[in-house]
DNA sequence: ACTTGGCACTCGGGATAGTGGAGTGCCAAG
DNA sequence: CTTGGCACTCCACTATCCCGAGTGCCAAGT
């Protein structure tokens, strides 16, 4: 279907445009890279792959442009990810290690991906359901309202405020914090579910009210809000590109929590490495972006994703080659602490 | 020096500019305001408020426009404050009411005042300076790491991990939670500094290595990390104003979490409304931008500071009215929590 | 001393050509 | 299948024009 060479054309079309923004035509194709052929020859190829639907012309006679499934064709078969520099390696390595917290070092990932990239960066706080409970936490914060604290062994902290139906005495707030830290620390998040469910036996029936009320803020933490935060960076970076009008539907985005775990989660399998051009993104306001993402996480297990959005004119294998690298030291960080 | 019906004027020149866009000129400012003079007269008066500096034209022959001196004036003695409708108070009101955290009342404010008047707005987190410590908690992550988790009246959790000297037993971290909570419980942020000072004795000598280093971080979170964060929301506004190149700058600026704690933070006295006009905000980046900003918190104490940020040509009595009235809002919320 | 109408002047910006050049498609020959 | 040649197509850029909104100033009126 496409012999060789035409394959070539698209790889040389779409590197030229990501890096002159400019449409690209057959004569300025042949000098900058040294295909041995006349742009006559170019043009004819050219006329088939636009045929495919892989580029087009902004206007008549003007050079070509990628389509998303010009770029597609491209991330998939003519591109490999391109590997950073060792400098580049060794400042992502003392940057991250700097951190010392887990908020800490989503923070920096997210601004280090930002400025690898030139992009705006996404990150995914680690999922709850993957760790285990380090420590559950109660404090009185009046007669009928506690603190419920949720330490999980990624360093992450959940807190959740729990209205009770009845007041409670400080020590029926100790029995329970006993109760809860003897029977759920250690364990997954995942199996928490089930263990809860058996706790309301476990605590005397006049202060089962109250023990529920906190059971099912733990499962709602866990599960419904299982929702995990995304963080943004680089922002800024948007403005090189020239979305015009379509600048304010992107950054609207991105602020919305929902679009963005949408758009980070759905993408398949974790670990490795997911591409998303342009229409083939799930939001709306987001087609004419492309995402590169990946999972992260300790062991081979992946816990959340991050990953750097940009226009579907992006650097495709620079941006890969920093996602990918940026994941796996988040995931080295995190297992190290 | 400025005769009555200068200023009156000023104050409609602002208030077209603002509301059209487009420099004002004499004719127009006639008619859409009933000044019962003739337009040579406001020409006369233009002029002064030329000389003076509080207007310019962008080019001969054009209309003229406030200066940073105009807003200024216009705000100080032309405008007041605009009350919101009593459907906006209702929206307001229900809207952080069903707020169940301190995180969620702080992204709940922010896309409010985002909302309410299409700026970008910035929360800043509660101050732990003036409120006191619920609880302390100490969680062994590791033989030498611990997690130090405090918990403020005001419902904020904050998390900071600590490195230990020596290996420490799981008893002795009892011991030091029991001491800390004993010695810390109930106290203002504020005297912690020097109740912290006196603890080293109250532990056993083998112990006050790893103490020591409890300790300090405990110092290091109230004192050297009391920039609190700030949350930004709204962004998507900035690109209904122009400002062409300079929102690359004003993008990169709200992302830095120093320059908005030096925007908030350098704003003088609390609880009032300060207003920061254009040139006279001490954030380079920010030079084309107002912020109308007040400080909230339970009682009369100002805990931390919220506001809007948009183009010095901005609707001030109305950005006034919402940020006094969310500011308010959020106080009795904080309050009853 | 201010206000007002008149008037000449300025200048930005939108509309209307004109032009050059990059790029194309096609064709006929190698 | 490749290639050079050639006619054609537009886009982007510049130049020019012109309209109108707005100004400053002046002389007359109150």
């Amino acid at each position: 279907m496409l012999d060789d060479r035409k394959l070539a054309v698209l790889r040389a079309i779409v590197e030229d445009y990501v890096s002159t923004t400019e449409p690209v035509g057959s004569k300025s194709l042949v000098d900058r890279h040294n295909l041995d052929v006349s742009p006559a020859t170019i043009r004819n190829d050219m006329a088939v792959l636009e045929e495919q639907g892989y580029i087009v012309q902004p206007h008549t006679s003007a050079g070509r442009v990628p389509t998303d499934k010009g770029y597609r064709l491209f991330v998939d078969r003519l591109s490999g990810v391109k590997p950073l520099s060792p400098a580049e390696r060794r400042a992502i390595e003392t940057f991250l290690a700097g951190a010392y917290d887990l908020d800490d070092v989503v923070t920096r990932t997210v601004r280090l991906l930002a400025q690898l990239t030139r992009q705006v960066a996404v990150v995914q706080y680690p999922s709850l359901t993957r760790s285990s409970i380090r420590h559950v936490e109660l404090v009185p914060l009046a007669s009928k309202r506690l603190l419920l604290v949720l330490i999980t062994d990624t360093g992450r902290v959940e807190q959740r405020g729990v209205e009770l139906p009845d007041p409670i005495e400080e020590d029926a707030v100790t029995q329970l914090r006993a109760v809860l830290n003897a029977c759920l620390d250690g364990r997954m998040l995942a199996e928490v579910a089930s263990v809860v469910a058996e706790l309301p036996q476990r605590v005397t029936p006049d202060e089962r009210p109250n023990a529920t009320a906190v059971f099912s803020v733990i499962l709602d933490s866990l599960i419904e809000r299982h929702e995990e935060r995304v963080v943004v960076g680089g922002a800024a970076n948007l403005t090189a590109t020239d979305f015009s009008k379509g600048l304010r539907e992107v950054l609207e985005s991105l602020e919305e929590q929902v679009v963005l775990m949408r758009l980070l989660g759905e993408t398949g399998d974790h670990s490795s490495l997911t591409v998303r051009i342009g229409a083939e993104n799930p939001v709306e306001g987001l087609r004419s972006t492309s995402l590169v993402a990946a999972g992260y996480g300790t062991g081979d297990q992946a816990l959340a994703r991050l990953g750097v959005l940009g226009p579907t004119r992006m650097d495709y294998p620079t941006a890969m080659g920093a996602v990918r690298a940026v994941a796996r030291y988040v995931g080295q960080i995190l297992a190290g602490s």
